[in-house]
DNA sequence: GTAGGGTTAG
């Protein structure tokens, strides 16, 4: 592929590449040159290729465009490429495989005008085969037909969607060799948009820097680019930079700062966005909602979806927000009102069913998710890898071995999703999870694809469950080389070591941690109050000014649970400390802290939902246990994997987690 | 002909 456009930049003037289709191309255009409007047959031809275009125009189907295209041939204007390069443009949207239509289109006519090349060019470019576009390039060049700007548009979307770098560089080449076409603003916006999706985002910003025109695309283009980077900082210096804000531009950086992990930041932008007076629409929404999901608070989930009914886009009418919201109820733990969303849509998509399935797996409801599922088959709606991601996670948060199993084999087979590497993690979380640890092993070293930090990740935490210390320090080994700055993996070890009561190796795997300068994330939950403010905890805190009053629920609880027999669980800590100290240690625990404030400040028969960053320990979980018996109370615990529902004295992870 | 989207397991 080196240089295939090598001859070309000579081609116009080259005798051996102006033979009869140029000629006849020119002959044509020259004689509509000359027929001016001087002939009322010319008139007449005008009005019904007008007329046609517009009947393609309204065609909504394949059957009435075959019958415009009849039409097209009882006129005798098989040969008109203003005609023909509409018919293949409608085929293009339509989404009619470009070989099996639009290319015969092309074959029969004797002279192809640019706009028919380059239509076809599209069509290649959407749907693929991307190369394809390249070669039609090729011989348009060949015949001498000239490109004109939007034929390097879709050359590029082709080397964009293809990934590929050298033949985008070398169209890139060609826009300047043969006229000025890379200063068009199309061609501008599009170069920058191909190596960009190319990974060059550097060329990309050249062009950007070298363009003599821009206008909002070519800034939201490149703005986008560098928050799929995480470089929100570039983007942010770019948008303050734009002469002209957009919603589009607004929405970038809104959605930008969701994606990034930034959920309190996308809420700020998109205020600002609020008080510039720009419009929002259903993506901006989507932005919106998403960081709501992320902060899990039950006063921004309203807040947010009172915007979006203000706004006419309410879940019910809009899919793509009503999506995002049955995702955000559920990650803000109220998994009733998910599905009460989900029940009111109008319409459902794949984004619908995968948010609602992975709703119902996060809160331990696997029957609700394998019936969701079994549902969304009997649908037209086909299920992608999220969608499987979301039944396997269902499956093995209850430990339902076979069904998930059954569920893997049936995958490629049935609905076409090839198992990548995270399916493989679900597999090894499932089965590790219900014990067969060796069995997970196995898996882990015969599976078709490289184990990722997720595959490696499952079975550490799976032998964190069942206590096998050998089989995690082979999993930790991997992990520490796939994700040597991930703390969680060095502390999920180090609690491992701990309950099998190895210090000499929680003290090894410390002396690593130091090493390397990291050091443990320190514990802490948080609670939305009646008011709705959020109040932080962390492990050992006393600053909260209630700490007395918190300390004296908690003592009382401590005491009423020893009554009915429970234990503190000491292995909980994973420090080599006196018993008493570890006592001391777990009653400071952030949830358990946020739980007696919660019920401190809550209303009664409400439940109460702590938040936390961590996987809650043990002890707290019994803790949890016993004390929704006590209260008679529903207590909801978000940890950073998944939901816990404490109620009458058991959880709805069945202590499985 | 060019820009923004919701779901991802440990």
């Amino acid at each position: 592929m080196v240089a295939i456009f090598r001859n070309f930049s000579t081609a116009r003037s080259s005798v051996q590449y102006i033979p009869r289709r140029l000629s006849l191309y020119a002959a044509d255009r020259d004689l509509r040159r000359l027929d001016g409007n001087s002939f009322p047959f010319f008139d007449e031809r005008k009005q019904l290729e007008s007329r046609l275009v517009s009947l393609l125009d309204g065609c909504d189907g394949l059957v009435q465009l075959k019958q415009v295209h009849a039409r097209v041939y009882r006129k005798g204007l098989e040969q008109c490429c203003y005609v023909l390069a509409k018919l293949v443009r409608t085929l293009n949207e339509l989404g009619v495989p470009v070989d099996s239509y639009q290319r015969l289109v092309f074959r029969q006519v004797r002279c192809p005008n640019p706009f028919l090349y380059t239509a076809l060019i599209r069509g290649y470019s959407v749907q693929g085969p991307f190369r394809e576009s390249i070669g039609l390039y090729t011989s348009m060049r060949k015949e001498g037909v000239d490109p004109v700007s939007f034929t390097f548009t879709a050359l590029l979307k082709a080397c964009g969607a293809a990934l590929d770098l050298n033949l985008g560089r070398q169209v890139h080449a060609q826009t300047m060799l043969i006229g000025g076409f890379c200063s068009d603003l199309y061609v501008g916006n599009t170069l920058i948009g191909m190596y960009v999706s190319c990974c060059d985002l550097g060329s990309g910003r050249k062009v950007f820097d070298e363009m003599l025109h821009r206008d909002v695309i070519s800034w939201t283009t490149l703005i986008v680019a560098y928050t799929k980077t995480g470089d929100m900082v570039s983007a942010g210096d770019l948008f303050d930079g734009l002469p002209v804000k957009d919603m589009v531009a607004w929405t970038a950086m809104v959605t930008g700062f969701a994606q990034n992990a930034k959920p309190r930041e996308a809420l700020q932008f998109f205020k600002r966005m609020q008080d510039a007076g720009v419009e929002t629409d259903e993506v901006t929404l989507a932005g919106v909602i998403s960081a709501c999901a992320q902060l899990g608070v039950a006063k921004y989930a309203k807040w947010v979806q009172d915007v979006a009914e203000k706004s006419g886009l309410g879940p019910t009418d809009n899919v793509v927000v009503g999506s995002a919201m049955v995702d955000m109820y559920s990650k803000c733990g109220n998994i009733e009102d998910a599905y009460l969303i989900f029940k009111g849509m109008k319409e459902r998509n794949v984004y619908t069913y995968s948010s609602m399935i992975l709703g119902f797996a996060i809160h331990g409801l696997a029957q609700a998710a394998m019936q969701l599922f079994n549902e969304m088959v009997e649908t037209e709606t086909k299920p992608n890898k999220v969608t499987f991601i979301g039944v396997l996670a269902a499956c093995s948060h209850v430990g339902m071995v076979d069904q998930g199993k059954r569920v893997f084999s049936l995958m490629e087979k049935h609905y076409g999703v090839v198992p990548d590497g995270d399916h493989y993690a679900c597999m090894i979380d499932l089965l590790g999870r219900a014990g067969h640890l060796n069995e997970a092993l196995k898996l882990t070293e015969t599976m078709p694809v490289k184990p990722h930090g997720g595959v490696w990740g499952a079975l550490l935490g799976a032998c964190r469950i069942h206590r096998n210390p050998d089989i995690a320090q082979i999993a930790a080994s991997h992990l520490f080389e796939l994700e040597p700055h991930a703390i969680g993996n060095y502390m999920v070890l180090c609690n491992i070591f701990a309950s099998a009561g190895r210090w000499d190796d929680v003290s090894d795997v410390r002396k690593l941690m130091r090493g390397k300068g990291l050091k443990k994330n320190p514990g802490c939950s948080w609670f939305e109050s009646k008011e709705g403010e959020i109040h932080e905890f962390f492990a050992g805190d006393t600053k909260h000014p209630r700490s007395s009053e918190i300390n004296g629920v908690l003592e009382d609880l401590l005491q009423r649970l020893k009554g009915l027999g429970y234990q503190q669980i000491l292995s909980s800590v994973a420090y080599d400390v006196s018993e008493d100290v570890k006592k001391g240690i777990l009653m400071a625990h952030s949830e358990k802290l946020a739980l007696a404030f919660g019920l401190l400040d809550s209303s009664a028969n409400r439940p109460i939902r702590i938040m936390k960053n961590l996987r809650i320990c043990e002890d707290c979980h019994s803790f949890m246990c016993g004390v929704s018996h006590i209260i008679g109370r529903e207590i909801i615990v978000r940890d950073n994997v998944r939901f816990h529902h404490f109620n009458g004295g058991t959880c709805s992870c069945g202590n499985f987690w």
